[in-house]
DNA sequence: CGGCCATTTGAACGCGCTCAAGCGCGGTGG
DNA sequence: CCACCGCGCTTGAGCGCGTTCAAATGGCCG
């Protein structure tokens, strides 16, 4: 089954969110054209592939139309590191100078939108606080989104990460949704878990048997997983949900 | 002995240096009204002292004019991450929504510069294409450094984390020297510097003794920092230093 | 049914932590 | 001037969390 099929079931609002979200705001006809701009420079990419690699040149921006993707930095052992998970509707900078500071890699098959500098120029003309109050924004919620996540890599406990990130991710999966039922999809291995979390594969998957045998999650099916105590997991990251949600979403939603 | 009386023996460029730093690139007469303004709006604090609340209302803006900065936030248990480290003609931006992510420290006496949204507008007015980039190259070279210092914070060795950070710090404190000395000043603790690479105190301690016992750097004399094998140092990092240089500094300088 | 990949579990090791004591140095007050 | 104090650095001992290595299980697709 495709990611899209699976996440149809579980999201609410089909294809064609993205680009309501993206555009919401702006005027008719603004709209209209900034949904043709998206469309026009869509590239779709398969599940496991890089759509840009650390140093390449590149776009100094995209948008993510549907997919999930990591930004990663790796170090020579091969060990590697996801800086961040970006979901539809968000934007991936991937730094100034042209030059690319970490992976795009595509954790489900992703649609993505590389816009141009001198596109976004005309953008911005045709609607200039607009947009870029919006890309501030969303580059708040991803630095905060960060340092939130930097915290407890520093500092917090394997199960204190995993709970976290669970949260986090949930949070952004559901943060347009309005049914509360706390069940999304991860289209993550454990071993992808790992190397957003900094732990390894192995120890990814005690901390979630353990969370799970002791009835905080369910992740006996491995579509769907399901929160079942959030107040205890968000304990157990030391989060103040009201105030993060504040934090790492962007505003307009 | 004061802070700036250390530096300005270790460092060259004398006070004002920074408001040059900032201020280059523009024509004269917008150079002296910046300096003005950043004059009227500069601010001291004491060392230790927090300049800012997680949590607090804060401009959206500040330019830091002297002395070292801590980004920090903290767990309910009392661990503490240091998210980055701010130096001077560097900038704050304790992110949107005018509620800040963490706390701002200040590692040493420090003079900062709040500046308004009001003013930055004006700013812009006065000169857009230059503020922007400047802004746009500050925090383009901060997303870079703290994704390569999370690389190492989730998959590094302690002695790597520690190889990194005296790198990183050595690169930005001599980005605008020429000499070629390999001596800085480090005003933190072995506790501070544990809460920036996400070790304790005592680890930090005894890693720096072990690079200290194999003729690596020096740090005989607190005051000094002397890198003597650079090559081991950045090869322990894992750094290719000319990548390094040209992500983390900020282009113009 | 067989092959492949992800997950699960066990065993053992080791890095980095905590706790605790000793040392060095600068500042302060008698 | 020296005694004292406090803070930061240093070092030791022991422990525990998370790692690595390895093997078994489970689920999906050809």
């Amino acid at each position: 089954m495709s990611y899209e099929a699976i996440t149809a079931k579980v999201r609410s609002g089909g294809p064609g969110a993205s680009f309501d979200q993206m555009t919401h705001g702006l005027n008719a006809s603004a709209k209209t054209r900034v949904t043709a701009l998206l469309q026009r420079n869509a590239r779709r990419y398969p599940a496991g592939s890089n759509i840009i690699l650390e140093g390449d040149e590149s776009d100094p921006f995209f948008l993510v139309l549907d997919g999930w993707v990591a930004l990663n930095k790796s170090l020579e052992d091969g060990h590697v590191q996801t800086i961040d998970i970006i979901l539809p509707a968000d934007v991936i900078m991937p730094s100034a100078e042209g030059v690319s500071a970490f992976d795009v890699h595509a954790l489900t098959d992703v649609t993505v939108c590389a816009v141009p500098m001198q596109e976004l120029d005309k953008l911005e003309a045709a609607d200039p606080p607009h947009m870029w109050t919006s890309i501030r924004a969303l580059s708040a919620a991803a630095k905060a989104r960060i340092a939130e996540r930097m915290l407890r890599l520093g500092q917090g406990s394997a199960e204190m990460r995993i709970a976290y990130f669970l949260t986090e991710l949930y949070l952004r999966v559901s943060a347009c949704n309005d049914n509360q039922d706390m069940v999304f999809h991860l289209p993550m291995t454990q071993q992808q878990i790992g190397e957003f979390v900094g732990l390894s594969s192995v120890h990814v998957c005690r901390t979630l048997r353990r969370l799970s045998r002791n009835g905080l999650i369910d992740t006996s099916d491995h579509l769907k997983t399901v929160i079942n105590d959030f107040d205890s997991i968000a304990n157990i990251a030391q989060i103040d949900i009201n105030q993060l949600k504040a934090e790492i979403l962007p505003s307009d939603c």
